[in-house]
DNA sequence: GTCTATATTTTGATAGAC
DNA sequence: GTCTATCAAAATATAGAC
């Protein structure tokens, strides 16, 4: 019994602690291995009837789960953009905050490179469909036409170049590559801008 | 109504069928959004009974899938090793190998690319751990030691060269890439190849 | 706004007739 | 070896007391 809230009464429970609580639980185990009464246990309320008070349904979390993470790397972009001209600073940049989130953040980034959110949430827009990535995207295309990037289908050139950054951190956070991800990032960025730059 | 086998009694149906009906499902909607009773309708039974003459439950099935693919797909790779003594040429007719299985069968790419086996078969090793994949890894250690790859951990050229690769893949069995995977083979080797050769 | 208690539904799984 | 019939378990979800 090594909870930390026995037994006390009506503990109270933030929106924010059961989405908290949900996407450890999501990315450890995943959406459909998590139940409610696994989120009920993890935040601490007695009953998951606690928990229809703040969403609708077990959907209803990891939605605004994923629409919350989706808005933040959005925001997160949008400055990197701003902040920067070059397509080659944009991306050094975004993959900075990648593989720093993956050290710091892991089960965000489960979130949003392990896990295949249309599986629970159909509704829900492709990944590459979403501000961010759309985005991103951008990134290419400019970097095309500045000939900053060699000439080919921006969407080939994002592929290869998120192929291998992607894959990077993907390995990390099954623990195939076993130090943190901060310990790949400078090899990693060489390879991926390396496959995509006009030399 | 348009089931082939509507009302005719006492259909027989082998453990194959039972297999292949449950890889489509599982590509098409994933594990855990495929009932028995999915799988039940798909091979043209009238109920789940049938199923476990052939297998003990729904995890057994999809063990039972992965087990061929990756036998399969260990074999595929035994004979290109043995007729290929180059790294590069091994490689290639493997991403040959990946690629036209992706046209051809991608309910088994999908199987092996896109789904997280381990959140529904615990069991079972990482796909890494894998014969087909130990094998490949295998390839880039002795295309280092040959001098054909360029001095970096054998792990990270996988992972550089199979970023690319299955990166390339899973845009085309999502869709965001449209075309057959063969339209964009020839310069994904490229691409992936020269994250890695020694020049 | 959490609690007790319960309803509902789905799904995985089995027993025994044919 | 498939069928009918049924079970058991688990999970989602709700009603109403406090």
């Amino acid at each position: 019994m090594d909870k930390e809230k026995e037994n006390t009464q009506k503990k109270v429970v933030t929106p924010d602690e059961i989405l908290q609580a949900a996407l450890k639980l999501f990315a450890k185990q995943g959406y459909f291995n998590t139940s409610l009464t696994d989120i009920k246990d993890a935040v601490g309320i007695k009953t998951t009837a606690g928990i229809y008070q703040h969403f609708k349904n077990k959907q209803t979390i990891a939605s605004a789960l994923y629409g919350n993470i989706l808005d933040s790397l959005s925001i997160s972009i949008d400055d990197i953009r701003r902040r920067n001209r070059k397509a080659s600073e944009q991306l050094r940049e975004i993959v900075d905050l990648l593989f720093k989130l993956t050290d710091e953040a892991p089960e965000v980034m489960q979130f949003l490179m392990l896990i295949k959110v249309t599986e629970f949430l159909p509704e829900e827009k492709p990944l590459l469909d979403t501000p961010p990535f759309i985005k991103i995207k951008k990134i290419f295309q400019n970097g095309i036409r500045d000939g900053e990037i060699r000439a080919l289908d921006p969407l080939l050139a994002y592929t290869y170049f998120f192929g291998i950054i992607s894959y990077t951190l993907k390995m990390v956070l099954t623990g195939d590559l076993d130090k943190g991800a901060d310990s790949y990032q400078a090899q990693a960025w060489l390879a991926a801008w390396s496959t995509v730059v006009k030399k």
